[in-house]
DNA sequence: TTACTATATTCATTTACAGTTATATAACTA
DNA sequence: TAGTTATATAACTGTAAATGAATATAGTAA
């Protein structure tokens, strides 16, 4: 049974990895360098992150390449959705946040 | 050592639990009903959300009433924003969706 | 007081997972 | 060919957490 999205980002070496994947293409040693992790628990967060297709892995002779598929994304962002206007009405700044439904002024040249 | 937010999450009971709760404040014995958890479990769950700060508890003689907190939601939002925009290209229709911060280079043609 | 209701907690069991060490496999190099 | 590099996997240990049953606690009502 494969891991899924939230489980997969529950894991905070997972998601320092997963930020290093969203910068550049990575390698296996690649992330054993940036990270404090052995390389195995490398290769096993990284099964996870496949199993949750959070990656995607791409052979290159020895090396595997591992890149970002931000799609499963998308749940945790509809997960978050009706909850945004709840705690964006608690930051200071009023004035940043816009509006979705009222939008008085255009902002396209900005 | 209490729960964090992404680890309180990553559970589906406790996201639905968290989904009621939002919609307006709840009994425990709301929760149960609502629910396909027995009531030790609800109220684990709710020790969980406690732990993480995603809920406040109001007694009210016998009931607690829960009630939603979303400001430890901001971590998530926070960790998820640099990604939005690399998933929401991917979007067939162009939807309202609320871009708060500053873009740095996003796509006008596609 | 007793009985009932609402909620929390304890306990035991099981499962999942993180980390390490060791090993396996495949590709590269000399 | 042997030796080295890059990555994956297996075996093991320890721990966190999910689940269910039983119990505890506290408020309410008779």
């Amino acid at each position: 049974m494969p891991m899924d999205t939230f489980t997969a980002l529950a894991e905070p070496n997972r998601r320092r990895l997963l930020e290093a994947i969203r910068q550049e293409p990575c390698t296996v040693n690649m992330l054993v360098t940036r990270s404090d992790l052995s390389q195995p628990a490398v290769s096993k967060h990284l099964k996870y992150l496949r199993e949750a297709n959070l990656v995607a892995v791409k052979a290159d002779g020895q090396k595997r390449w591992y890149a970002l598929n931000p799609t499963p994304l998308e749940e945790i962002e509809a997960f978050l959705e009706p909850y945004r206007q709840l705690f964006l009405n608690r930051l200071d700044a009023p004035e940043q946040h816009l509006d979705l439904t009222s939008q008085t002024e255009t902002n396209e040249a900005d």
